[in-house]
DNA sequence: ATTATCTATAGATCTATAGATAATGC
DNA sequence: ATTATCTATAGATCTATAGATAATGC
């Protein structure tokens, strides 16, 4: 039956100087569920879905893993919440003419860990999962697509929205998931500046759609914004 | 202590006439071991790897479960030929100039779940799951783009063949494993046209680059070549 | 006799829960 | 007294293996 072996749920600082930092954090249980979302994130952004264990998270957070049931119920529902915090983040604060290239550099320049950036990797990294809340990542792509959408006026712009941000997808993938060469180390201001201009005849609205104004310059594209 | 409780582990026809065929084929290790390919294939394009089990291969091939290991020692070694045979099989049999419109119709049409269009299926759905063969996934990448780059003479010939794959794989990962509307069930057509025309600047190659040879039209896209 | 197939189960997880313990607030 | 945290484990998988059984080929 099951074998109970808790060996060790957090570290406790046995490391460096000893009493270094007070292994017992005070009670608060705002604290510990904020801790919990903080490694869920990143643990899932690591790892996706199904590979991240609750024990994983609980390690990272520093707590026991009983209580990220007692706060979040299931590690669907911990998934879920992760998804939607970093997503509606990024909407809110970003508008809509910048939420692609943002996407694309925050996609480039990885490392940061932000929330967005960190939302897309547990995106990628989770798609595969039939658990992995489908549908707050459909209705978050959604939401992604409506905003770049309400940039343009063809009848179609919806599904041009989506195809650009399926670029975006891809892009990821074979950077930060795949880790594919040349294109996982190179220089963000080349890839973008390669998509962007790629995408001016698919919304002409993106920054970087002034590029090729007279001449359709196939290899001089400007090294888009820095950011 | 595991439970055995194989209930069972092929259907046996039990259905229709009693009588129909034959529940009991002739043993004969290639053709089981073919069998389980195939069905190795189908489950692991439906659910991806990890949510994809033995048992369930098992179970489409008609075969015991056991037999997975014996011919092909692991679950992991299994995908790993599903993939590797899928992908030579469409490296072989396609130029590369058609390489890019071929599995992106491939893509967009789906259902035939024929072997090509099936690779991307397993790959999009595994791609979070370390143990799927990562090696393999990125070896089969590297050649697909080394196919679409020996098109091209841009000195980043490579870097925009790899662009163009991550569009491919992000709107099938849209379109087939997100089910994201209305890309989702976008005429194939009207998508490539799309793709086949922002990518006209960057592999100019690329069939539909003679599109708006004079006049840059984003509206008028020819719909593509039929297959 | 050889080899394909099946039975039974070891061994290793993982999520989730019930109930005990210990720190807080009054 | 209340509530945050921890211990222990139930219950449900899943991959993989060892050895028994049954169909083939000589």
């Amino acid at each position: 039956m099951g074998g109970g072996e808790c060996t060790r749920d957090q570290d406790r600082s046995t490391g460096g100087a000893p009493g270094g930092e007070p292994p017992q954090r005070p009670r608060d249980a705002r604290e510990t569920r904020a801790r919990i979302l903080g490694a869920a994130g990143a643990v899932f952004a690591e790892r996706g879905y199904e590979a991240a264990t609750v024990r994983d998270i609980a390690a990272r957070a520093g707590v026991n893993q009983a209580l990220i049931f007692r706060y979040f119920g299931s590690k669907k529902a911990l998934v879920t919440e992760v998804m939607a915090q970093d997503g509606k983040e990024q909407l809110s604060t970003t508008p809509p003419e910048r939420l692609f290239e943002t996407a694309l550099r925050g996609v480039l320049t990885e490392g940061g860990g932000a929330g967005a950036d960190r939302l897309l990797a547990v995106y990628l990294r989770s798609i595969g999962s039939a658990d992995a809340a489908p549908e707050t990542v459909r209705a978050l792509g959604e939401e992604y697509a409506a905003a770049l959408a309400s940039l343009s006026e063809a009848d179609d712009s919806t599904l041009r929205a989506q195809l650009a941000m399926a670029w975006l997808l891809g892009i990821g993938l074979m950077r930060v998931v795949v880790g594919q060469e040349p294109l996982a180390s190179a220089a963000p201001d080349a890839v973008c500046a390669h998509v962007l201009t790629a995408l001016n005849r698919l919304l002409p609205v993106l920054p970087g759609g002034e590029a090729g104004a007279g001449d359709a310059g196939t290899e001089e594209a400007r090294p888009g914004v820095r950011s």
